[in-house]
DNA sequence: ACCCAGGGTCATA
DNA sequence: TATGACCATGGG
């Protein structure tokens, strides 16, 4: 399988590097503390940035930005603090049950000193975060290497025809194959998955920005739309 | 007045 | 294993 790899690392590379270069990527994730970053990746889930922001702020005023805190809230009130940021039921339990993983593991200066794949999946192991939010968690709460495989991530990749058609099914197996693709590169992971982001956004929506765009990604339906060129 | 976003879980077939 | 419903707010 790794004999006739179908992914050309070389042309990923230089692709990555392009985009990255294209977007202003610095201060992507806005965070004033390592624990702001997790509470932000859960709230984020299938939300805009803006609903998120107003939460945090909530939070902070409250002075619950600190996983001792949030375990010991009161799940009315934290409801009513994250609201603006949607599915406040889903997120304050989420959020509950993150600050306890973290209160019991000994608080992230513990976390923070495990080996990336013990981390991983104990964060996996948190009622209401799944691979993206653990990545995410990952890279811009822990500053570890790894590439998010989001939708945005793995329609880019498919329709630059950087990975094989097979690749972008899988959140995992397209996260394993760039990885290790990028295992030399010096590209930053995060500001790779803010460029796919920020370039994802800014082809998806009715009023397509970028059909001149020197990228070779589409505008259109469901982000990156209309039909590959024939 | 729609539409959906920096997802994940749970219930079906 | 593979879809689909569901969560829910606020900005465009």
């Amino acid at each position: 399988m790794s004999a006739d790899r179908a992914i050309d690392a070389r042309r990923l590379e230089a692709s990555c590097r392009d985009l990255i270069g294209r977007y202003d990527v610095a201060d992507w994730w806005p965070a004033q503390t390592q624990f702001e970053v997790l509470v932000g990746a859960v709230l984020v889930q299938n939300t805009r940035w803006m609903n998120v922001s107003t939460a945090i702020l909530e939070l902070r005023r409250t002075g619950f930005l600190a996983a001792r805190r949030l375990c010991e809230i009161d799940p009315a009130l934290l409801q009513e603090l994250i609201r603006p940021a949607g599915c406040q039921r889903v997120k304050a339990r989420r959020l509950v049950s993150l600050a306890t993983w973290i209160h019991d593991a000994g608080g992230l200066h513990a976390l923070d000193r495990l080996p990336t794949p013990e981390l991983r999946s104990g964060l996996l192991g948190v009622h209401g975060i799944g691979y993206e939010t653990a990545d995410a968690i990952l890279g811009f709460g822990f500053q570890r290497r790894v590439f998010i495989a989001d939708r945005y991530a793995r329609t880019w990749l498919m329709r630059m025809g950087l990975v094989s058609d097979a690749e972008p099914q899988g959140y995992e197996s397209c996260r394993r194959t760039v990885e290790s693709a990028l295992l030399g590169s010096p590209l930053c992971m995060n500001d790779l998955h803010a460029a796919i982001v920020l370039h994802g956004q800014a082809h998806c929506g009715r009023q397509p920005r970028c059909l001149d765009c020197p990228l070779t990604t589409w505008c259109g339906q469901n982000g990156f739309g209309l039909p590959p060129p024939a």
